[in-house]
RNA sequence: GGGUCGUUAACUCAGUCGGUAGAGUAUCUGCCUUUUAAGCAGAGAGUCGUUGGUUCGAGUCCAACACGACCCA
């Protein structure tokens, strides 16, 4: 890579030089105070095309030229900061033969400042007639081209901050990711929950079934985990007395990669004593519609040209409700257990010998029905079997207090009342390593502090997880996880 | 892990039937004081993803590999 823009670069190096030689500094850090372009821009409002500002006041701003039209003896460019673009006028006559000459040696790419009057050209652009111009930092690379700009999706990723300097739509997704966050925070917060932080490092990594990633600790020596979930932790700390409590962070998965999955992603989730999976479904369904009001402007949004409707109320279905009136099964069959085990198996799903009704209905209604859950809809009543943290219906003990939140086909949030009978807890825990033990690289343990913890008391409550990274792909129309993450993990560049 | 498609100049892309590697932008030189994909004239710029094979001859055909995209598991 080096190879192929060593001309470009030695190019860029040598003019530099030169204009270094002619006494220009080429990283300089005196510039002080530049003023927002965005905050220029109504100034020009009333102003008539080839009209100065009448009274008199001169701008000083700095940002990045992206774009240049010279003349022998004067020049049209574009300076962009974070807050937006204007155009700079540089004419000969006003900036004086040296300041001139050494200016259209300038690049697009460099970082300038400039200060001058404001006036519209005639065509009606309000512009500054520069009459100061100064080299702030000099850039050695070439941008990417002016009309289609970078498409080159692995340069996008592998280079984000060429990415955000010449797509002014990406800087507005990861805007709008920062405001979702911001917001989350806000809503929580006002309804008094408490933001806490928990191990990302774990000697046991719970509250989900997922390889993850191992590393070591080398004072203690002892092996640690990157979480792959915090909710145990987040429960220990009912336990300990916090009522209502919540964590947006990174959790992390040791497995594939795809446009719905990065090994780092980041996670909501909250916890609320005294409350059932019922109060979060309100919460959830108030949170989020409000969430896409505030930063879409509506609750009617557009996924990948699919109408997406999130205002409530919005549907809500039990797993068996939604195969039958979803997915079309017949309601009979649900009552069979070996009919539910036999249909999914004749339907392709390869289910492990032990594995009962519930994980065969599971995974029918990941064939059958999640996709076509377009418009939001929450999906409970999930089997004990598949739900090793969900507390039991007091009706019905073969299915939990449990529920998902579907929308655009996909799990958006995943939440339940909670366990708290620790022997119980201790029993699933048990089941669940038996099953897994096996095949698993890593080890699973029982996390005997959080029977412990548990033994203890912990209120009645209800806890959530709502994936965030999805929920802006949502809110921002982006149809890859690597267009809301800043910087996506993709294969090491090859040696060229 | 499997399938399909892609990888050519810094960027965006052409490249026919296997016969000397192309365009626009960008860069450099000259002209040009209201342009905005500025314009005009000229110039330079390539490990055609990598390795191997077929062939008198490979960007083009074949194989393996690398990276990426999409779909599937």
């Amino acid at each position: 890579m080096e190879n192929q823009s060593s001309n470009f670069l030695q190019q860029r190096r040598e003019k530099a030089q030169a204009l270094a030689d002619s006494g220009v500094r080429l990283f300089s850090n005196t510039f002080r105070a530049p003023y927002p372009l965005s905050e220029i821009l109504p100034r020009g409002e009333k102003l008539a095309p080839e009209a100065f500002e009448e009274n008199g006041n001169t701008y000083k701003v700095a940002g990045r030229i992206m774009s240049m039209r010279k003349f022998g003896k004067a020049a049209f460019f574009h300076l962009q900061d974070e807050t937006g673009r204007l155009q700079i006028y540089a004419k000969r006559d006003v900036l004086g033969d040296e300041v001139f000459n050494s200016f259209k040696k300038w690049d697009v790419g460099d970082i300038v400042g400039a200060k001058g009057r404001l006036f519209k050209t005639k065509t009606g652009e309000l512009s500054i007639e520069a009459s100061r111009l100064e080299m702030i930092t000099k850039s050695m690379r070439p941008l990417p081209e002016k009309f289609h700009g970078l498409t080159d999706v692995e340069t996008r990723y592998r280079q984000r901050y060429v990415d955000l300097i010449v797509n002014p739509e990406v800087r507005e997704t990861f805007r709008k990711r920062v405001e979702v966050i911001r917001l989350i925070r806000d809503f929580l917060t006002d309804r008094g929950f408490l933001e806490v932080e928990t191990p990302m490092m774990q000697p046991i990594p719970g509250g989900a079934t997922a390889k993850p990633f191992k590393t070591h600790h080398n004072a203690l020596d002892i092996d640690l985990y990157l979480r792959i979930a915090p909710e145990l932790y987040l429960k220990r700390l009912l336990v300990g007395g916090f009522e209502k409590v919540f964590e947006i962070n990174r959790n992390f998965r040791n497995e594939g990669l795809s446009t719905r999955h990065n090994p780092e992603f980041t996670m909501l989730e909250f916890y609320q004593a005294y409350a059932s999976y019922h109060e979060l479904m309100d919460l959830t369904e108030e949170m989020i519609s409000w969430l896409a009001a505030e930063v879409t402007g509506s609750m009617e949004v557009t996924y990948q040209g699919q109408p997406v409707n999130l205002s409530p109320p919005w549907k809500r279905y039990t797993l068996d409700q939604a195969l039958v009136q979803v997915g079309g099964l017949d309601p009979a069959i649900l009552k069979d257990d070996q009919a539910v085990i036999k249909l999914a198996r004749d339907r392709g799903i390869a289910l492990p010998g032990e594995a009962g009704p519930g994980k065969a209905k599971t995974e029918l209604f990941e064939l059958l029905v999640e996709e076509k859950l377009i418009n939001p809809t929450f999906v409970t009543a999930y089997p004990t079997e598949v739900s090793p943290l969900a507390r039991r219906n007091e009706e019905d003990p073969s299915v939990t207090d449990r529920f998902e939140l579907f929308v655009t086909g996909r799990e958006i949030a995943n939440a339940f009342s909670e366990l708290n009978d620790p022997a119980d807890q201790l029993q699933r825990f048990e089941k669940q390593i038996a099953e897994r033990g096996e095949d698993d690289e890593v080890h699973p343990e029982l996390d005997l502090d959080y029977i412990r913890a548990l033994e203890y008391g912990m209120p009645p409550a209800a806890g959530e997880g709502i994936g965030i990274d999805r929920l802006v792909m949502l809110l921002t129309d982006a149809p890859s996880i690597r267009d809301v993450i800043l910087f996506p993990h993709l294969k090491p560049e090859a040696a060229r």
